[in-house]
DNA sequence: GTCGAAATTATGTATATACATATTAAGACG
DNA sequence: CGTCTTAATATGTATATACATAATTTCGAC
């Protein structure tokens, strides 16, 4: 009946033993899971190997442990999903078209107070303005624009960014450890229209990303695609560990 | 020295003092993080303990541990964010001004080709499908065109959806273990766009959400935004266990 | 020098043990 | 009957120990 691939140590395959019990809705939220010396006997191991099961499934939300009274199955109260963020180049390739970028633009400048504010920037400094088109076979994907703050990456200053995209580049370049996104919509406008073939008017998603490198704002980058041709899907699932 | 809350216990101390070192950037990335022995003499603790913080940083994806070599910060590759789902009440009233809502319409049927396939479901049965307008203030400021599989939650047939909105009723009153959010960008229709009091044809936000317990599809839903009247927002933000 | 065996090293997993702590149940007492 | 004390119980944390495993380095045979 179970086909998986069985965890190799033990007290992996007591979490996922459990978590499966759970997930499948064996075991109901409000459930009592066995006692740890309960288990202790079942998987004739000691309380460490099981303890050390039920804490990551605490830690991941799945239950929840009271002292004396035992471990029970949680309420999946989570009201926060993950969002996956593929690069484009896989994005586009997962819909079967063969990829391609251009680079439409590419600028270095003293950031001006618009620069700034999109990059989240406190102080003046050069910043490079680059501007992408991704394609999906032969018609136009994604339109992406572009601010790389110099200051925290000096070494953009010498890619001209023809041969590899913005993002793959600074992917391999630097290390970032914050981001954030934001989506909306919004109607093309005469340069969004242009660049993605589309008419003036007609609804776009945008994605919008900072990410930042020990709190110092690295780069800020606008996708916008045509309303047909993307969505997001973010899911809510318990982890496994 | 520390001015930070302390962490009770001190596997969880030795957790965010490195987690810490990291997510600064004290630490870069690829650097060899002390092994176990030296934290061991550093602490005045066991090995075990130890390992139990950095086992979890490595779960976290913080850290790489290679055997013989130590262990090491890591790229934050990570693809994935972490999306916030508000209550649409919550988000409302996060700009100040007043909520309410309205139930447009509330119909029992048996299940068309169509609801089946937007609730995934595979065997006919009754569904109710309901509509409902949130307003921020005086503006309209989403639709909602739900789906609810009476056969996953019969006690939906007595309620009226007057007094509570769907969302709110449907978490007091069912479990769930998995969901599916799907955000897109769509043109207002004339149904969409009465109801937003905008014109056709302007950009709105679709996020559409299915969610399940125990494998069985319990809703589907629709909120459509006015692209002017709302974003998104997900972060990534290494977790700290 | 090159190849391959053996030693070295850091992490991975598991055990038995000990004591701490939160929570509930049972009992004593006014 | 209610309250206070005490015992019982499950989890939380930590230790010392042991052996397994993966990845290097060392070193000897050729």
């Amino acid at each position: 009946m179970n086909t998986r691939a069985e965890p190799a140590s033990l007290h992996q395959r007591i979490l996922s033993d459990i978590s499966e019990k759970i997930l499948s809705g064996v075991w109901a939220p409000g459930h009592r899971i066995p006692f740890e010396h309960e288990l202790t006997a079942e998987y004739n191991c000691s309380r460490m190997t099981v303890n050390k099961a039920l804490s990551q499934l605490a830690k991941a939300g799945l239950i929840e442990r009271r002292r004396r009274s035992g471990s029970f199955v949680r309420q999946p109260h989570s009201q926060a999903a993950i969002l996956e963020i593929h690069d484009i180049r896989t994005e586009v390739e997962a819909t079967g078209l063969p990829y391609h970028f251009e680079r439409v633009s590419r600028l270095k400048r003293r950031s001006s107070a618009e620069d700034r504010e999109l990059l989240g920037l406190d102080a003046a400094g050069a910043v490079l303005a680059v501007e992408c088109r991704h394609f999906a076979g032969k018609r136009p994907f994604c339109q992406e624009k572009r601010l790389i703050n110099l200051s925290a990456v000096p070494e953009a200053e010498d890619e001209e960014f023809l041969e590899i995209s913005p993002n793959p580049w600074l992917v391999g370049h630097v290390p970032w450890n914050a981001a954030e996104h934001r989506i909306r919509a919004m109607a093309a406008d005469e340069d969004v229209a242009s660049a993605l073939d589309i008419t003036a008017g007609s609804p776009c998603l945008v994605v919008e990303r900072r990410t930042w490198n020990a709190e110092r704002p690295v780069t800020q980058v606008r996708f916008i695609y045509a309303a047909e041709s993307h969505e997001l899907v973010a899911r809510f699932a318990p982890s496994q560990g």
